[in-house]
DNA sequence: TTGGATGCAAATACTTTGCACACGG
DNA sequence: CCGTGTGCAAAGTATTTGCATCCAA
């Protein structure tokens, strides 16, 4: 399907931002490729094309736009590595404001049937995280 | 449950790393504690009884702990934020060692219930992670 | 003794912040 | 014009790397 600029700009509008021609060719790159970029491989798609565009400006508006929930943040960022000394089969709550991290034992989770997209993988194990305010952060 | 460093020098042994002393203290402090720090978490509860032990082995071994399976990595993308154009209900394979997320658009979950502990927090969405390492990586 | 492990310091990577200028409404 | 958005540079934090030394086997 072709995306329009026009259409673009609607949706950055609709959410209410500036539709600012940095913030359309951001937008129109993310919704164009199917992998999962991170800042800078989105800045290095697009700085051919606008010379001026600064890494920070996608920094900020790629942020805004996974705000709005016109896109997704698929990690939700802790600035550092978390570690869990608990193998045992467990899942995460995560608050996206503190980051905060709760475990859910009592979560039952029925089988999961793998894809057949992953059958050449060695799929090591699944964590489901649920992404959320926590209580402390919801004041 | 008493952990006895005796059986921590036998699990580090088991996996193939030498039980160091650095090592069994590090371990040691992750399986005794309830939450999921960080290195530098870590480093802080050690260094004081172990004034040298340096950050730098606290990230190494976890690493390597985390890669022999003993212990778990809870974010394996937090060196950078990763996004995604498409914001259809779906979830992500993720390799490990590359870091590389494939989309498993086919794959249907069973509704979740949502567990008692986070009965005051609000979520706003969940998604599967899949972790394991991908067919390129596994060769 | 010997190769892996550690400690230190420097280097790198990612992201945020501060501020002056530019631009959309 | 007004106020948000952008670009640049600098700062901040997390992690990795290089290398000499150390230590468990």
């Amino acid at each position: 399907m072709k995306i329009s600029k026009k259409d673009l700009t609607e949706k950055i509008r609709n959410c209410g931002l500036k539709p600012t021609s940095q913030r359309i060719a951001i937008l129109l790159q993310l919704l164009s490729r199917r992998d999962h970029p991170s800042a800078d491989a989105v800045y290095q798609s697009l700085k051919d094309e606008y010379p001026s565009l600064s890494l920070n400006t996608i920094y900020m508006n790629l942020e805004s736009f996974a705000e709005k929930g016109i896109i997704t943040k698929i990690n939700v960022l802790h600035q550092s590595a978390r570690f869990d000394g608990d193998i045992s089969s467990h899942h995460h709550f995560v608050c996206v404001r503190c980051k905060k991290i709760i475990d859910l034992h009592n979560m039952k989770i029925p089988k999961i049937k793998i894809p057949k997209e992953l059958k050449t993988a060695k799929v090591y194990f699944h964590q489901l995280r649920i992404n959320g305010i926590c209580e402390d952060c919801s004041n």
